[in-house]
Order: structure tokens, then C-alpha cells, then sequence
DNA sequence: CGATTTTTTGCAACAATATTGCAAATTTTT
DNA sequence: AAAAATTTGCAATATTGTTGCAAAAAATCG
């Protein structure tokens, strides 16, 4: 299940070589990562649109979910198992590094419930948390 | 305190017509502001550079904080009172309706604790929680 | 209040990123 | 292997981010 054309197949993509590759790199990837990193990344140059309608495709089929960020840079990362089916299930913290700027997913923290004011429904919720990393800290 | 020039100026910032106008903006909205919003709200069209410069200056001052997304675009909101001191204590929950796209500030609601694996030092965290806000549900 | 100094604005210009249409290439289906 | 469906790359355009610099506005000083 940790092939990347297993994984296109389940989600009834076509595979093609861009798209293994991509997928490859977030699998080997410990971090999420953003378009450019993954432009750098690709060896057999892809086209930027190329790179970008597959992370949009990716976002789509559960894949991968986007990391909001304070910066205007959109960071993508893995989905863990559950999200095959299409849910979206990241209710996981995800923690950035201001030491080494890796932005990591820690499935194993949950978002913590809260109760919002009267009226307010909540569907989805996420937690950035900012600070230095385990690698880094020292 | 209510007045965006008195904001200003204890803010030691020179008061102009672009920055009490966005000011006012900001006061007015009960939500959170993109620069086109401003850029659209702005009757007196000023220019794109003016409102860009003046949002980060606002940032710089600890009149606005940044609040992150999942699209590629930055969202602006007033700090309430305490940031004017120049540090920003923007442990709020913001609110995303998926209804009516408007951003609020939850101010009542704290960012709850959460225990990171070892290693992990947080410095600052962020909770964003999508759903249906009270204006939109029926 | 008027003159001088300081700060801010608008314009021009450029970089980076986002986004779409369409023909060629690739993949899937038959 | 051929036909149908999907995806890719290129071209083109839109949007956003960013900086330098001279003109305009605001703050300061006498």
C-alpha cells in the first residue's frame, strides 16, 4: 500500500510518470511540502502546471490535504490511511519548524475539542503549531 | 479608543487619509480582510502598493495579525487591545464559514493546550475551525 | 503659522505564482 | 492494436508580491 501506483490506482487515477513521481516524493517525504519544493525536488522537470493540476488533483481524491500557512505559500502533505475513501481526516496538529522551516504532520496529537459560541457549527478543524523541532533543539 | 486615528497614533504611526480609511475598514468588519477585500472596500481607490505597505506596517505594530489559510491568500484581523504594545497574542480560534466565506475572530475562545512527543518545543499555535457560522445556519 | 525635516504615497517596473484553453502525447479501454 | 478518454506541455493571461525613486503629505521646529 506504500506504492505510489497502488495508491493512484485505488483512487482511480491514471498512472502516469509525473504523477508516480510526485506521489513518490511526499511518500519518502517526512514533511509536507509546497509546488516549488516539489519543482526542485522532480529531476525529469515537469511543467509548474503539470505539478500544480496534480497537487489539485491529489487535494481532490484525499491524497494529499493542504496545510494553511501565514505566509502566502500553500504547504501540501500526505493524507494518513483513512483518507483513501476521499474524507478528509486530517484532524492532526501539524507543527512547523522555525529552526529548519520543515513542516511535519503529527497524526498522533489530535486537534483538542472547543465549544464556540451559540450558533457557530463546526465542520473541520486545524491546528498549526509553531516552534523548534525535535531535530533541531539542541 | 474606538477611533482609528487615535489607534494610530498610539501606534506612533503618521496619520494619513489610507491608513485611517483601512483602519476604519478593519473596525467596521466584523470579520477578517484579504488585501483585494480592502482593495475592492476602498472607495477612494488607493494604491495596491499603499494598502500592501500598509498592512504589513499594521502587522509590524501589533494592530493586525495574519491569519493563515488553505488557498493562497493571506487574511488580515484586528488584535484585540493587547497586541498594541507591539507583541501579538493572537491565541484565538478563528472561524471560517463555509457558507457566507467570512472569517471571524473568536476571541473568547482560547487555543487549547496540546502535549507534543517529546523532542517538540511550541512557540506559538494556531486553530482554525471551518463550518456554518451563526448568521448563516437556519 | 510658515519653513524644514521626515515619512508616506503613487508610479513604474519586475518577479513569482495562479489559471485556463487547446493541440499533442500518453494512458486506458475495447 | 486501434479507438476512446485522459493527461501533459506550451502559450497566454491574470493576479499577487516586491522594490526604487521622485512627488506629495504629514510631523516637527522656530
Amino acid at each position: 500500500m506504500a506504492d505510489s501506483k497502488t495508491i493512484l490506482k485505488n483512487s482511480k487515477l491514471s498512472v502516469t510518470s509525473s504523477r508516480a513521481e510526485i506521489l513518490a516524493l511526499f511518500l519518502e517525504a517526512n514533511g509536507a511540502l509546497s509546488q516549488s519544493d516539489l519543482e526542485q525536488k522532480l529531476a525529469a522537470g515537469f511543467d509548474r502546471v503539470t505539478v500544480y493540476r496534480t497537487l489539485h488533483t491529489f487535494v481532490e481524491k484525499g491524497i494529499v490535504h493542504q496545510i494553511p500557512t501565514t505566509d502566502n505559500s500553500v504547504l501540501y502533505a500526505l493524507c494518513v490511511d483513512e483518507c483513501s475513501d476521499g474524507h478528509h481526516h486530517d484532524d492532526h496538529v501539524h507543527f512547523i519548524c522555525n529552526s529548519c522551516q520543515v513542516t511535519t504532520c503529527l497524526p498522533e496529537v489530535t486537534v483538542p475539542k472547543v465549544s464556540l459560541p451559540a450558533g457557530f457549527k463546526p465542520q473541520k478543524k486545524q491546528m498549526i503549531v509553531e516552534g523548534v523541532c525535535g531535530s533541531c533543539e539542541g
